[in-house]
DNA sequence: TTCCAGTTGCAAATCATTTGCAATTGATTC
DNA sequence: GAATCAATTGCAAATGATTTGCAACTGGAA
């Protein structure tokens, strides 16, 4: 199993995730496992309302859904994406990854696709000398017309 | 005078400025004059409250900081910027210019530095092609730690 | 089974931003 | 310079995302 695979959407199961709980010594609770069990079978980015939407009726309140998410974000467990909407998305973090990657939307349907491409390292490190900043990263986000909305 | 010195802070004139909004039939009003006059003194995006503070007591509601801010901005006049924060930023564009640049944020005292350095362009065509994007753009901003809060 | 800190539901609070509406005001016309 | 009128503004209330206070509830350790 390759590196790649880690990555493939789906690929984790709902009790290695709540395994990482465990192991945080966090409560593995019925909402949790819910929202953990909707971020583990979508493929993208989904705002709290999504999840909270996503849910068999009334696994939850919304306010569990935003405790959680930001609970899961500080472990490390999901990373928060901004489209520049003013809504907050998260992705499930693979295990043992930092989940750094960006995405492709399409600015008419909102179409998401990810993109392995990255900044190129040796220019961020130039970026950072220069102004005597340590520790560096980015937030990078892509927006275009998808090839359905060109029609 | 070289393209570089269009990019230099504070280099507009006000009156230049107000010049932009007739061109497009906008009234030049008073609120309009101090925000514009604001912006162009400040090296760096701020935000609407902060445009507000920035103003001499009851120069104008908030309400019109944000309406004139959208305005200025479908204008093409002022370009806002995203930190991930959840507060919009704005910094004046350049006249014929889009203003397309990023940023170096720190982390711990929020200070702002301005990056010259861009995507690579043949990378993002690259994105563009292999995924049939039309039209790609992109939004990136630096974060890291500045050599004061180092120490 | 008991126990208690961690969690949750619910409602209210916060924060950024937008909007309805009546009053005001640039800029054009005379 | 005065009349005119649509664009603009102030003010308050509405909206939308997100957070929080608090009492009730519940994992999971003992």
């Amino acid at each position: 199993m390759n590196k790649k695979a880690h990555h493939h959407h789906g690929a984790a199961r709902l009790c290695d995730l709540t395994e990482r709980l465990r192991r945080k010594s966090r409560r593995v609770t019925g909402p949790r496992q819910a929202i953990l069990d909707i971020l583990r079978r979508h493929p993208h980015p989904l705002t709290n309302k999504e999840v909270f939407f996503e849910m068999t009726k009334g696994d939850c309140d919304l306010a569990t859904v935003y405790r959680s998410m930001r609970l899961l974000e500080t472990m490390g467990m999901v990373k928060r994406f901004d489209f520049g909407d003013g809504v907050a998305r998260y992705e499930l973090v693979p295990d043992g990854d930092d989940g750094h990657h960006h995405h492709l939307i399409c600015v008419h349907c909102s179409e998401i696709v990810e993109v392995q491409e990255c900044f190129p390292m040796e220019l961020e490190q130039q970026i950072a000398a220069k102004n005597g900043f340590k520790q560096i990263t980015h937030k990078l986000e892509f927006f275009g017309i998808c090839p359905r909305c060109q029609l």
